[in-house]
DNA sequence: TAACCGTGGTG
DNA sequence: TCACCAAGGTT
């Protein structure tokens, strides 16, 4: 849940999530509508997916136990280098080598002296990064906490104190030893490329995905890939009499529907959707897969 | 390697 | 208002 997305708000589903299903066991005997719809507006569904089908695996391959390990982590759908490492070190205690977002950012004020860590992690950065690790030794608990907190203590400051917009440098800990305050603190080397959002495929993913968690089941693929038209929404008898105004329910139908976007990028937007494994096509129509 | 994949808060 | 950005992963 934590990938990409900020931790405020991924709390209040994660609490809910974890009251509902406290175990992977329990996720992976759940359809995966259910697990789509509760995972809300939280972005990214596809995320939903492969946790399922992380808890599928553990459940049938690791005893229902999540395993402890950085390789037998990675071999987990979704789970990557960053989310294998956290998990190993925060979880286990393993004295792994943690590059995440903000410890990137640290990295390259504090040590390399740049505003902004590189576009694409590199192999330098990783050797920075397990460089700067303090040193572990097996055999000693202490040593081993230290590089847990060394992780947790690096994220947190590029979290809360060396953010990406506008750094608090007052109130950093570390200022006597910045690279980049040190260097009068350069501009970025490069400017960040944008994702795009307004008349994307994404847009009309995301609404679609809205309306299949609405729905109490599959919904016809003629009213999906309807017509931007919001007159004809409102006297489409099926859209109309599906909830409302002002219930979510609803409301996903209009903004789909009041998109500007043309019959074909709808199509597409359905297509990728069916490819992902995020709808099923039945004889009853467009839904979330079983 | 680079494009793709959501959503909502914020300066 | 609007572009930026967030505990990335997959293809």
């Amino acid at each position: 849940m934590l990938q990409q997305t900020p931790v405020v708000r991924v709390l209040p589903v994660w609490e809910t999530w974890m009251e509902r299903w406290p175990t992977p066991a329990d996720l992976a005997a759940e359809p995966v509508s259910e697990v789509v719809r509760a995972w809300g507006r939280l972005g990214y569904p596809r995320r939903a997916l492969r946790l399922h089908a992380a808890a599928i695996v553990i459940s049938e391959q690791h005893g229902g136990q999540v395993p402890g390990t950085e390789a037998e982590l990675l071999a987990l759908p979704g789970v990557g280098t960053y989310t294998a490492a956290a998990i190993a070190c925060f979880a286990f205690g393993v004295p792994t080598v943690v590059v995440d977002t903000n410890i990137r950012r640290v990295h390259a004020r504090l040590v390399s002296g740049k505003a902004l860590p590189e576009q694409n992690q590199n192999a330098a950065e990783l050797a920075l990064a397990a460089r700067l690790l303090p040193k572990s030794n097996p055999q000693n608990a202490g040593e081993v906490a230290l590089a847990n907190t060394w992780n947790i203590g690096v994220m947190e400051l590029g979290a809360l104190v060396c953010t990406a917009r506008s750094p608090r440098c007052e109130d950093c800990p570390v200022i006597d030893q910045c690279a980049w305050i040190a260097a009068g603190r350069p501009e970025p080397h490069y400017v960040p490329k944008g994702q795009p959002w307004h008349g994307t495929d994404r847009q009309v993913r995301g609404a679609m995905m809205a309306v299949l968690r609405h729905s109490p089941g599959p919904v016809k693929r003629e009213d999906l890939l309807g017509a931007p038209d919001l007159a004809a929404v409102a006297s489409e008898p099926r859209i109309a009499a599906s909830a409302r105004q002002g219930d979510p329910d609803h409301e996903s139908w209009v903004t789909l529907h009041a998109l500007p976007a043309l019959a074909e990028q709808r199509e597409r937007a359905l297509d990728s959707l069916l490819a992902d494994g995020l709808a099923q096509q039945s004889a009853a129509g467009i839904g979330l897969p079983h």
